[in-house]
DNA sequence: AACTATTTATAAGA
DNA sequence: TTCTTATAAATAGTT
């Protein structure tokens, strides 16, 4: 369009970049605005100028932007937050499997004869518990950070993604996620006190 | 453009509609590459067809949508991630509260005299705990539940949205979330063993 | 900002 | 959808 050469790369005389931003950032906003319009369609534009002024444009029919931002979020995500379901329900079992296994402990001494556990052997059960507790803790905390870093890497995996597809020119891209991890506990069945008592 | 007519308003023609929409999404996608590229513009193109596809375009120099978006949010001053995060911290400091609970009751009886007590009295510590691990896991389990359902009600609501949104007819509906709920539990802060172990 | 010579985008038609 | 083509629009270079 125009008289000159069509070249799409970066304008390095500033000046003529400047007008040209301006003239092509109305024509975009415009077109925008003509095809939600035209088709029935929401979309949101937004920009930052090389001097970092912003300038977006969301059509008539999307209440706010965090609207539309989440959807996207949902379209984009789901399968995340499946995954996230996932994890959850995972961590659901695990915590119910140490809280019964504790539960059992605490069961072994009421149900057998009270009587034949001194207090020593209740301190040994007592720094036990203490000692799981402390793992449940550790573990939860870990657990939940873990996670945030997880949902942090997919969503940059997912960009990254993107970027691939966006681009054209360069043709197929390796985009790969990793990033795992997680340490099982499985209950531990024992005989004895100091067995069954074995957390850490 | 083109031969015709160039009034801007909803096509009713839904194959025209499509068929422009393909046409000029094209060529939006198109320009708005263009502008970042020849000046230098950080932007976020987003929208939903009439169809509820999703189709987006991000400048090369932004790392994220979500990048984007809080320079948005930073820009003008809401928040969309923020509350997340925020969710997140909260449910694990409750957590952590919760595990601290747990930790002073077992400490009480390392610190203090270990002698004291009669197995009598370690039955009710014994019957306090068990009542609060009882305790834990409930709250454990509906927590994680409710987070769920809250999810899922989200999800739902998202598709509430976008077909009120796709049914231009019915103007103006209104769509909300609720669903939130949770008792706090503060430590106790007692003087005798039954009141310490007060968790029932 | 305005003005054109040109290049682009695209409405219709196939 | 996809292509072709006549035309309307956008805009580069210039004033």
């Amino acid at each position: 369009m125009g008289r000159g050469r069509s070249e799409i790369k970066r304008i390095e005389n500033p000046t003529q970049r400047q007008s040209t931003f301006y003239k092509r950032r109305d024509g975009l906003f415009k077109k925008a605005r003509e095809l939600a319009v035209l088709c029935d369609v929401d979309l949101l534009l937004l920009l930052f100028s090389g001097s970092g002024k912003l300038y977006h444009y969301l059509s008539p029919t999307v209440p706010t932007v965090k609207d539309l931002v989440e959807r996207y979020e949902a379209a984009t995500h789901s399968k995340v937050w499946a995954d996230v379901r996932q994890e959850r329900r995972a961590e659901l079992e695990k915590a119910e499997r140490m809280c019964e296994l504790m539960e059992k402990e605490l069961r072994f001494m009421t149900v057998d004869d009270g009587e034949q556990y001194t207090v020593p052997s209740l301190e040994l059960l007592e720094h036990s518990l203490e000692a799981a507790v402390h793992r449940v803790r550790s573990e939860k905390d870990r657990k939940i950070g873990g996670e945030i870093d997880c949902l942090q890497n997919i969503i940059r995996g997912r960009h990254e993604e993107r970027y691939g597809l966006c681009d054209k020119l360069a043709h197929s891209q390796a985009w790969n996620n990793g990033g795992e991890g997680g340490g099982s506990t499985p209950p531990s069945g024992g005989g004895g006190l100091e067995l069954k008592l074995g957390f850490n």
